[in-house]
DNA sequence: TGTCAATTGTCAGCGGCTGTCATTAGCCTC
DNA sequence: GAGGCTAATGACAGCCGCTGACAATTGACA
């Protein structure tokens, strides 16, 4: 087991995000003070600064551990599936493991209602907009290695990846501003939002709207 | 013609917009003082949080006036184009409309470094994607105006501008860590990177790197 | 137990940003 | 052209996020 010195630092890490968690849901991210989160834990301001660059990282310390296994996943993937295929399949194999993994730290509601926090506050929603590029670099890279191509060459990688996290963000947004705040929404909304890919590049579109939940593939 | 007062305002905003934009590229966005781009224009510091809202809002004061450029070129094409056909052939049609509209205030080669800038500096690629996301918002809305469908009920505008604009940053991203930092080289990149959308979401990738400039459709 | 190193608290200070109020300067009327 | 009116500015104080430096504390380990 690892001695106290490690286990008290986890400790006041992982009180620091629950406090900054509740407070940020309860009164909002910007009315929020550094001082105010400090004070919950007992601890003083310039501790803060040492678990954490800024009063934005707190707030992200979870997105990283989600955006951490889905890449996992997808470099644990099995060989032979397409790139289109690879990011689709990862995703339908995630959904409760990263659950699981959040509700270790926070209860999921709450993780839930940061999110909401997060797409509705300017400043965090850049960020997070910032992270979710980043993962793209490596989402692509991976794409690029596994297909045996040149990622500076091909942009191919790039592309796809793109306009797949171009889906994901609008279709996580769409759950975000719905009530239904649940996981498997989540999951509904995402997966549904993909699957439109294909027929939204398509040439016509038909008149009719697509149904809200569209017919499996196959 | 405008009044006295008028023109004073317009013109100590410009001067804040270069002096900024000239500390920025000459010493880094986060090394330069608001108090330095004051100093360098001759007001208070209160003046220029009375014309910009922030620091950053200054170094996004021409990229507003691209998306505005864009969107309205958007808004006022013939009906009879595919969603997609409209997004790309809008692009073709605006590009040195835009240029013309950007040199009127700073030096071309001035606003290309500091797009440089914002691509590296992570708070203003931070808050570049925020705007970005603002801007497919609309995009969206207009997309969906057009074919007649809901855009709350239909998922497939909001995906169309998702993946194109995702596309289009990958593209003036590798655009702006390349060495040809001119407006053909931006044209040249998102055009290639657009023209890849297909085939990197078909099935199966040929194992030949794409070539850089691609076959024209059809 | 005593030494060493890691962690923390305290303090001073910078930079971004805002509210407030007095001052200046363009506008408009007589 | 002198007057009042209002918009724009400057000056000041102050909050908040964040950092460097140094001293005090506390776990680790011989």
């Amino acid at each position: 087991m690892t001695g106290l010195r490690e286990r008290k630092k986890q400790h006041t890490r992982e009180s620091l995000v629950r406090a900054a968690y509740e407070l940020f849901v309860e009164k909002g991210y910007d009315a929020t003070t550094v001082d105010e989160i400090v004070a919950a834990v007992d601890v003083s301001q310039r501790t803060f600064f040492r678990y954490f660059a800024s009063k934005e990282e707190v707030a992200f310390s979870l997105q990283a551990l989600v955006t951490e296994r889905y890449l996992e996943a997808v470099r644990s993937r099995p060989p032979g599936e397409s790139p289109v295929e690879l990011l689709r399949s990862t995703l339908d194999e995630t959904w409760e493991s990263i659950g699981e993994a959040i509700e270790e730290v926070v209860p999921l509601t709450l993780y839930m209602r940061m999110w909401q926090i997060i797409e509705t506050t300017p400043a965090l929603l850049a960020v997070q907009l910032r992270h979710a590029a980043g993962m793209e670099e490596q989402l692509a890279a991976e794409v690029a290695r596994r297909e045996g191509v040149d990622p500076d060459a091909d942009p191919r990688p790039r592309v796809l990846v793109a306009a797949f996290s171009g889906v994901m963000r609008a279709a996580f947004r769409c759950w975000s501003s719905g009530e239904d705040i649940t996981v498997e929404a989540a999951q509904q909304a995402v997966e549904s939002y993909v699957d439109q890919l294909g027929p939204a590049l398509s040439r016509d579109w038909e008149r009719h709207p697509a149904p809200r939940t569209p017919p499996l593939p196959g």
